[in-house]
DNA sequence: ACAATAAAAGACCAATTGATATTTTATAGT
DNA sequence: ACTATAAAATATCAATTGGTCTTTTATTGT
């Protein structure tokens, strides 16, 4: 559903959400190393995002990507805008045309309130909130460093 | 989340099962003008699903693409396994590592149901399942022929 | 036997997405 | 001013997916 893109943008945008400020940038080559992710390809995605304003950055020496607090007010939406070049939400789940509340395909009473559900979380909560979250849960962003018990592998 | 390959074949699949038999043979040629879908290639997808089992055919001056009764008691996954080449099921929305019921990314609460209520209907529901729902709720699985009347456009 | 029909097979091409490498520009520190 | 650093810009390449075309094989009807 989302493209690797996109993917790894989220990840990247939350890990700065979570580790950024104005005094602690990180370079691409950090975030790539950290989040394990191609360093060329997530340096394209950080220029995207800085560009329309969801992260910031600073050239030169110390500098880097970081989050303002005001970044952090945007949505996933935003990230998404950016990176997808087109609407996941939209379009009938089995491709069928005219595919709507009143006709609807035998999956539409399933996908119709998933896609609700997640568009409504990625537009009403804000990429701060979802950092928040994942740090609650226990998530990770990263397996880098991660030491793995045996019973998980299990 | 599906790719068109999936979605053309099963447009294609549940067509054949709502309109052909073993004495009522449908030709790529007639199905790809049906469903409006390239020629070419719902040829390759229909070979691929006879080859299958997933569809019947046979070559030759009065042959084509049919559906038999066995036929119209596989499910959809069964169209997914042969065309898709990745289980749609598998892996975290967001791209996290490790996200799972213990340890949930932002939004694993509305995606796991989801994919739990569609991969349900994708194995218990068989494709003649399909088709009568289709038929009942007057779905169109093509727009070919049908009246679009204006107060629908606005 | 042979002509016509239609699937099967496979080679091929185009567009999109995923990923990399190179050059340019801005900035901090000396 | 100069050097080092790191983003910005851009050109390029590879893999996957989407789509087309040509040849071969099986079957039917005459």
């Amino acid at each position: 559903m989302l493209s690797n893109a996109s993917k790894y943008a989220i990840r990247a945008v939350l890990f700065l959400a979570e580790n950024s400020s104005y005094h602690k940038k990180y370079g691409s080559k950090q975030i790539a190393e950290e989040l394990e992710i191609p360093l060329s390809f997530i340096a394209k995605l950080l220029q995207q995002l800085a560009k329309a304003g969801v992260i910031s950055s600073t050239k030169g020496p110390k500098g880097g990507f970081f989050m303002t607090p005001q970044n952090m007010q945007n949505n996933i939406n935003s990230i998404l805008k950016e990176i997808e070049n087109e609407n996941i939400f939209e379009g009938c789940f089995l491709g069928l045309p005219r595919c709507s509340d009143e006709n609807p395909c035998p999956v539409h009473h399933i996908v119709a309130p998933f896609k609700d559900a997640l568009w409504n979380k990625f537009q009403n909560q804000t990429i701060l909130d979802f950092a928040r979250e994942i740090k609650q849960n226990g998530s990770f962003l990263s397996l880098k460093g991660v030491e793995i018990k045996r019973k998980d592998l299990l």
